[in-house]
DNA sequence: CGTTAATGTGACTTCGAGGTCATGCTTTCT
DNA sequence: AGAAAGCATGACCTCGAAGTCACATTAACG
């Protein structure tokens, strides 16, 4: 954020440029700029793409480069490596979900009528819908890989399978305590909409499985406000 | 089954021997047989621990094949490569859970009162049940692999869930003409149970998640009754 | 326009995993 | 016992992927 430096400092022939600097050099705007987030964008929709297709410990550096059209050299000076692209792409929708989140925590824990309370989670609700609207294809890629250890590169999924559990089950805990919902575990409920959640989203965005989606949708509300509320 | 040939046909010096003949040696509780099955056990078994911990494809051969107390070259003689061994891993669940669903579809077929449908619904679940009991181990690896594609170890994994998922569908759809289910497609109720199944299993499995085990199960139970039911 | 440094390239090095094989050991059968 | 064949071993070979680097190209700035 603060500009404790000019755009670079100018070194005769010091470092040998091994990773792209961290303050990029002067024009905002400029060609220089422009190519970088292309690059980017192009590296991060070749990786999702092949990721998808063929599974994360499939693909190679190369096969990204080469898709991205760029060579593999270049890989390395835009990521660290394939965990460090995968947490490029995880971080929009994390860091939208998150949001959506901890801002449904503070009106929680503002309100004081069940009215208050309902209106927080359904604008979480769709939210949430929201993020996975913006970005399919990356919780596509959640569903398919989070589940599965070892291959460090599959580690931001996981990490944050663990969080958006844990904060799912502290906020239907959070419901169970205001008398919103019936006398179950709040770990069980929390888990069991999780799940059923993430299996109905893996089909329609695998297999496109069905016919009528506002059906599905109205299904699943139903299943869940009869089961659970 | 039948016996065309004696226990190995002689020749001299002829096949190198590669892998193991189909027909083993004479004695069928002989020291060759018990060795035989030894080694095998020993390998599905560190097979499983290892990929349960790492992941199926971080692991290799040389790591089960240590683990299992032998050669990495003897792991060959007894299975094919990773692939055959996640199959055989898998294999008395797939067996199990496949002839629950047949005979469930049989006396489903045969049943003309509800009460024998409900029957037959029952007994497939304590068979399931019964399955998930003698291989948790087995079902925690298809939990945390089958949703993964590429690297072709886990197509078997894959193939079941792919089976599995048509199956209960199927059976979903016949409850539902029964008149068995509420008006929601069968498709979305069948999916949101196997997913909120499975992500209970899951959190059992990984973490021990539930204080309590038999009122998560009841808790369960409760919900699929009132949410599809 | 010329200099400087960032950016782009792909051949190269390194390393580890899959799979093979010559050799020696064990079981079986006569 | 002794031969025959399955069984076990780990060094070895091969291949492909990760990551590096010297050099070429391009943008920025005076």
């Amino acid at each position: 954020m603060s500009s404790t430096e000019k755009p670079v400092a100018r070194r005769t022939r010091a470092r040998p440029a091994r990773k792209a600097p961290a303050q990029r050099p002067g024009p905002v705007g400029g060609k220089r700029d422009r190519n970088r987030q292309e690059r980017t964008r192009a590296l991060i929709d070749a990786g999702l793409a092949l990721f998808l297709e063929r599974g994360i410990d499939s693909v190679t550096v190369d096969d990204i480069a080469k898709k991205a059209g760029t060579a593999k050299g270049n890989f390395y000076r835009y990521v660290e490596d394939k965990r460090d692209l995968v947490d490029a792409i995880l971080a929009p929708v994390r860091d939208d979900v998150f949001a959506a989140m901890q801002a449904c925590d503070r009106e929680t824990d503002a309100a004081r009528e069940v009215t208050a309370l309902n209106a927080a989670y359904l604008k979480l609700a769709m939210r949430l819908l929201e993020a996975y609207r913006t970005h399919p294809d990356v919780v596509r890629l959640y569903l398919q890989e989070a589940r599965a250890p070892g291959g460090d590169a599959r580690a931001p999924l996981a990490d944050f399978e663990q969080k958006l559990t844990e904060h799912t089950v502290a906020l239907t805990t959070r419901a169970h305590e205001h008398g919103l919902l019936k006398k179950i575990p709040p770990m069980v409920s929390a888990l069991a909409v999780i799940g059923a959640v993430e299996r109905l989203l893996l089909a329609h965005l695998r297999d496109q499985a069905f016919d009528n989606e506002a059906e599905a949708v109205a299904s699943l509300v139903r299943m869940v406000m009869e089961g659970i509320v």
